[in-house]
DNA sequence: CTACAGTATCTGGTACGCCATAATACGATT
DNA sequence: AATCGTATTATGGCGTACCAGATACTGTAG
């Protein structure tokens, strides 16, 4: 039997361990906003909520806290990790360098593919706006970079965007909502295709690196905007 | 009482839990190679070799894996995670981009402090090579670039460039013993200071990148003479 | 109203047990 | 003898119970 055929038939087992699904949910409850920021994550609560035994919960804890949404004071135990403005710009800049590297290899390789995938994934972007739904809003413009990273086989940098992504999950969602986001960063992210498709590695990076900076612009305005309010 | 100096008597307890302390051990046992890549990892073993118990190294196992230092296997178990080629590669093109980054911020900020911080490094790189201490180059090596971040306060990249950096880590320690590296090491890390100190952003930003792209040749050269012989 | 003692809460850590699965060894059958 | 089925073992996944230490809360005595 072939080696490319012989996984062919393979019965897919569900193979999710418990662990991994309560890691998932709690995950989701931190970024879609159930748990805000600076709640405490009491085990034994988690324990009921999520119907797993502490084992689990204390796994998956540690697991959200090297992922940094979680953080972990001494002897007080675990709470959702607090977004300070100056760890939310850093995120963003960090995303520029990496976004902007990828969009420079995408330049440079000239791949049609690429290109009509990238629109894809914008004409979805500009559809959920005009649908006002912003759900789809972030999960296409993650879909976007997905694909900027993954057809030049950057799946480690693209790993380390989705991790960094999540901590500012909130952010994004408050920015995507912002009054004239729904034009310009669409627009900006043509921009980045466009390039791509002249070729122009140095101007999608470029292109890249608006985009986010525009973004942290955004965030830092809410961001500063909302903290003398709480 | 003032809240500068409330702090000051405070007694300094390990304020470590036994499950960092774990932590620890078991990373520096794999970077340090005493686990080998592909050896698994068995709870049981693991606890009693750490004198821990099994909820502890259990953790610590889930964290090492959201690190990428283990991998987990389905219905057979944690065993060190390999590292391919093509991953490494990965690594060290993030690391240019986010050290180039760092070098170019250095560079504008135009501070005599942070070149004095970097030669001091650079020096420590110096004599740890002349002594023949690979150990020291390495902890010396990160030091510089730990400078080179928290200089100007990127600890976010700093923190990302750390958790990928162990896990080449023991392509590093190969690199670095190469004929010549010895040399060159130090003499491409110069032309950053050299730049920095120029506040030449652009320079900065490419002598770090040409810094990793070295290492990065080496490593793949390495890689790829030790792969066949397995 | 304050100080202090007692109490409740919660994490950190341990021990132990049960179950499911995978691999291996072993034995039976043809 | 080769093969097939079965017991055994190793191990991870998961749950429960328990204890110690730190902290926060509370009520009472002075």
């Amino acid at each position: 039997m072939s080696g490319a055929l012989k996984d062919a038939i393979r019965v897919e087992r569900p193979a999710k361990t418990l662990r991994e699904l309560a890691l998932d949910k709690v995950r989701e409850a931190i970024v879609n906003g159930y748990f805000r920021p600076g709640d405490r994550l009491v085990e034994r609560d988690l324990c009921a909520q999520l119907g797993v035994s502490r084992t689990v919960v204390r796994e998956v804890l540690r697991h959200l806290e090297s992922e940094g949404l979680v953080a972990n004071l001494p002897n007080k135990g675990p709470i959702v990790a607090q977004l300070d403005i100056e760890e939310a710009k850093q995120i963003y800049e960090i995303r520029g360098a990496l976004e902007g590297m990828a969009a420079r290899l995408c330049a440079e390789r000239r791949s049609p593919e690429i290109v009509a995938a990238l629109e894809e994934s914008l004409a979805g972007i500009r559809n959920s706006y005009r649908d006002n739904d912003m759900a789809a809003v972030l999960t296409n413009t993650s879909s976007f970079y997905h694909t900027l990273f993954t057809m030049v086989d950057r799946n480690v940098a693209w790993g380390v965007v989705n991790l960094l992504t999540v901590r500012i999950n909130h952010l994004r969602s408050m920015t995507i909502k912002t009054e004239r986001r729904g034009i310009e960063g669409p627009l900006q992210m043509l921009k980045i295709v466009d390039a791509i498709r002249r070729g122009d590695g140095e101007g999608a990076y470029r292109a890249a690196m608006d985009h986010v900076a525009a973004a942290s612009a955004i965030a830092e305005a809410v961001l500063s905007a909302k903290k003398p309010a709480d």
